[in-house]
DNA sequence: TAGTGGTCTAGACCACTTT
DNA sequence: AAGTGGTCTAGACCACTAT
């Protein structure tokens, strides 16, 4: 597709850091002369990278790159071990089970895979200066992974490692408020239940569905936060 | 706008519930002829749709209404009538609470007014098929929607009132889990205490903070989703 | 085979911003 | 006045789906 090539022009003008924020994109008609289709076709890539937030477009002056903020941190996927080392805190992660398991029919369901096809399966908290604050259940499709059991998780976040062998193209969450199972209260060293927060997250790649996850924070430790602005 | 004329149709086809999930929307062509623009404009009416995720559409086969999840979008600011709508049930909003109080110390702060300042409050509840969804607490600066106590939430939601009145520029949101007071229980009528998500957003205008809002929606009865691509 | 959506073209006019 | 993005037109060809 012509459209999509200048996205990616663009794209990785951005991402090289070549072109900082708000610095300006070339116009429709530079672009159209440049990549040698019409203007509607050019108009089509710069429209696409505004809906999607990377670029912030003005009538009468010009498209430039979006400063990150208005990129949502909603919508980033976000790592926690970075962002607890950008509290300065101390992050840490404790592994409870790093098998293979068969599927279960939700499991299954939800990977796409047959039911009781093996399918890797973890456990892991993560803790911010000792203290629990995310417990993360996670499913993998092994055909998309195929070395997720030999991962130090101590080291590298599934998220970094499973983001490094299958690169992300789409992925769906739930969010919503739930009393935790009696095995997350341990795994989050909750003495009594709490209202916690329950992240699913489901996340494809190109060859499919590459894991379906399950992150539980408490209440009493964690916000999910985000800012937004709206630029005309 | 053309394009817009004909999304207000479908929407309202829709919304009316003349068009339930799955029902064949007009093509391109037929929306053409009938709204007497180009197939490029009646297209685009289309794709905005399917962005927005209220229609599916499938090369060689057609356009049709989308399956309605009950899910609720965090990616937008969106609007509650318009999604219990749009998911064919029925909406109804009771207003407990729509006076004017003292600005407390936490009120002033986030209204970036001085406390004692006569501010606007409002307690609304958002019922879908009778069952209320949410319970949504509101501190409004009077001096950026004077009317704000003339209006009648029963029809129009704040939400609408207040982007009418001071469109929005930026927000931002903070979500948690938490145990509901006994305030929020008795009008979510919630005979027991269970775990809610709770959703506190400040939104600007560019008169300044517009209102600072905290919704509480009961664990059992709603889910906050959302579905990313990230296509190149 | 007829209809549909997906992509693209080469023009056009407008409102807006910048110089 | 020149350039930009926003909207729109009237065609075109393609791949796909349904019949």
């Amino acid at each position: 597709m012509k459209f999509s090539k200048i996205k990616q022009h663009i794209y990785s003008k951005i991402a090289s850091g070549e072109w900082p924020e708000n610095h300006p994109v070339s116009s429709e008609n530079a672009l159209a002369i440049q990549f040698k289709v019409s203007r509607m076709t050019a108009r089509r890539a710069l429209q696409e990278l505004a809906d999607e937030g990377l670029v912030i477009r003005s009538k009468g002056s010009g498209t430039y790159v979006a400063p990150l903020k208005s990129q949502t941190s909603f919508m980033a996927i976000r790592n926690i071990a970075d962002e607890i080392r950008a509290r300065q805190h101390d992050y840490e992660a404790h592994v409870h089970v790093l098998r293979q398991v068969p599927a279960s029919l939700q499991v299954a369901e939800q990977l796409q895979v047959e039911p009781e096809t093996p399918v890797f399966y973890s456990v892991i908290t993560h803790l911010e200066n000792g203290l629990p604050v995310q417990v993360e259940e996670r499913y993998v499709n092994p055909a998309v992974a195929t070395d997720y059991l030999k991962q130090d998780f101590r080291q590298i976040t599934p998220h970094e490692y499973l983001s490094a062998v299958a690169p992300l193209t789409e992925a769906s969450h739930q969010i919503e408020a739930v009393t935790p199972s009696t095995h997350v209260c341990e795994w989050l060293e909750l003495a009594k239940p709490e209202p916690c927060l329950r992240i699913v997250r489901r996340t494809w790649s190109d060859a499919g569905v590459v894991t379906y996850a399950v992150l539980t924070h408490p209440g009493s430790r964690f916000v999910l936060g985000g800012h937004l602005t709206f630029k005309a």
